[in-house]
RNA sequence: GCGGCCAUAGCUCAGUUGGUUAGAGCACUAGAUUGUGAUUCUAGGGGUCGCGGGUUCGAAUCCCGUUGGCCGCCCCA
């Protein structure tokens, strides 16, 4: 047995496990990619402080952190948003707009180990920089939608719930809220769907019961399903902010529907997404059977390049894990067995055609071929079975009569066919036959 | 950080009220088959029963601790 195992809430990715996470990464960036987005990648290794800047001292008890030789207090990094922000604010006057980029990295908290949670995952992080408008919402939301759908998921399985952090500050503020209160509320809003009535708990201890009424217009804005409902809701405000929200939401919901990705989105203002740094659209992805936790979130975060010292830059993004991800592909039996193949097995007669095999090998493997071969004799049967479990399309055989005769047979692993070609002609017969 | 359940071969699991040398299927390797891949048959490798302590003549089995896993709470950037 052996006497070491990975750390708690780490995986190792044995090939066939390293199969899926690559086949999910590899659609992500086709995806990505499709839509303009530009890659880029950053160090692991932070300073603590990017962190505790962006959301107070008491993260560091989720962090991976500690001091380094030269007594910096550095964190492995929870998170892209703070480092993206810290990078796109440094070159802010020479990247061309809108700022359109991605990241498919690791991420490390200190967790508790829990389904489709450790303490090391995957993202995939996607982020427009400089359009302050709904339009970069709505690229955003419909790649989110495609990085699903690209899977072959559907409406059946997956759906995106769209909130609206503004709205809730100008509906609470009409309704006499300060901002404590109205950040008390948001706080059970985001738990009302999990605990009912006793969400509101929190708000009394620290500023006594909120008014009926107030509470009953909270419960109501919670009921909203539609754009129609929303703006029903609120015809009655006169708050010109109100007003030009609402237009952002047609603009938004417009262009979503124009992408004909409509039946993917829920109006849902039970969304708010903690109460970290988003300042406007908030959205989270969900499987329909309500089985796993958010496959996706992101929303707006106007402040943050400015608050960790570039320049004032509107921002919006999302990021999606490789682990809710997974277990949601595989519970639709949408993970496709993923088997590496190679294009030719070369089956060898013996010692004396092992020669004249590896100058065959050597050139297709040149040629850009997938090229197998037995490392040390073995029988034919065993070859033509290993040759078969590889997946190869053709097996050459180098056998003692060929050889003889200045061939080179080649057998088609599909239907079994055979053929002889002359022993120099190798690369181009394969070719033609891999391509016939 | 808190609570519940669990831990036997690479995987899925048997293992009687505590009793001799801990088993099966799958997987892997080899042979049957020294020139042809799905089957079949045979054999083999692989375990200090998660780890440590205790009770006992004797522990995979009972008790305590510990580590790890699953599930829920807290949290979720």
């Amino acid at each position: 047995m052996a006497s070491f195992q990975s750390l708690p809430g780490f995986r190792d990715f044995y090939p066939d496990e390293l199969a899926r996470r690559n086949f999910i990464f590899r659609l992500w960036r086709q995806t990505v990619t499709a839509f303009g987005f530009s890659e880029y990648d950053a160090p692991v290794l932070e300073p603590l402080d990017l962190y505790k800047a962006k959301s107070g001292d008491e993260i560091e008890g989720q962090l991976f952190s500690f001091t380094d030789k030269g007594g910096r207090d550095v964190a492995l990094r929870p998170e892209m948003t703070p480092t993206v922000c810290r990078m796109v604010g440094a070159k802010a006057n020479a990247l061309k707009r809108p700022i359109k980029w991605f990241s498919i990295a690791e991420f490390y908290r200190y967790e508790r180990m829990q389904k489709g949670r450790g303490r090391s995952f995957f993202q995939l992080n996607a982020d427009i920089f400089g359009e302050a408008g709904p339009e970069a919402e709505t690229e955003l939301i419909a790649l989110l939608v495609q990085c699903l759908c690209a899977f072959g998921l559907t409406e059946q399985d997956f759906y995106v719930r769209l909130s609206d952090r503004n709205l809730w500050f100008y509906y609470l503020g009409a309704l006499g809220l300060d901002e404590p209160r109205i950040r008390g509320v948001l706080g059970a809003v985001d738990r009302y769907e999990k605990y009912g009535d006793d969400a509101f708990k929190g708000y009394t201890e620290q500023f006594g019961e909120l008014d009926a009424i107030v509470k009953n217009k909270v419960l109501a804005f919670l009921q909203i399903k539609s754009l129609a409902m929303l703006e029903a809701t609120l015809s009655a405000q006169a708050d010109g902010r109100i007003a030009s929200r609402l237009a952002d939401w047609r603009k938004l919901l417009g262009g979503l529907e124009a992408m004909g990705l409509s039946r993917y989105i829920e109006v849902d203002l039970g969304v708010v997404r903690g109460l970290a740094y988003y300042t406007g659209f908030v959205f989270e992805a969900f499987d329909r059977k309500g089985e796993l936790r958010a496959i996706a979130g992101g929303g707006r975060y106007d402040d943050l390049v400015e608050k960790l010292g570039g320049p004032a830059l509107p921002a919006v993004g999302f990021a999606t894990g490789d682990m809710t991800f997974g277990l949601l592909l595989e519970q639709r039996g949408l993970m496709p067995a993923l088997v590496q193949t190679i294009d030719v097995y070369c089956v060898i007669g013996g010692e004396q055609e092992r020669g004249p095999a590896f100058a065959a090998i050597q050139g297709l493997r040149a040629a850009g071929f997938g090229v197998e071969y037995p490392l040390k004799d073995v029988a034919f049967g065993k070859q033509f079975k290993a040759a078969s479990e590889a997946g190869a399309r053709l097996a050459l055989i180098y056998g003692s009569e060929e050889i003889a005769k200045g061939v080179v047979k080649i057998r088609d692993m599909t239907d079994r066919s055979e053929r002889e070609v002359p022993i120099n002609d190798v690369v181009t017969a394969v070719r033609d036959s891999l391509q016939g």
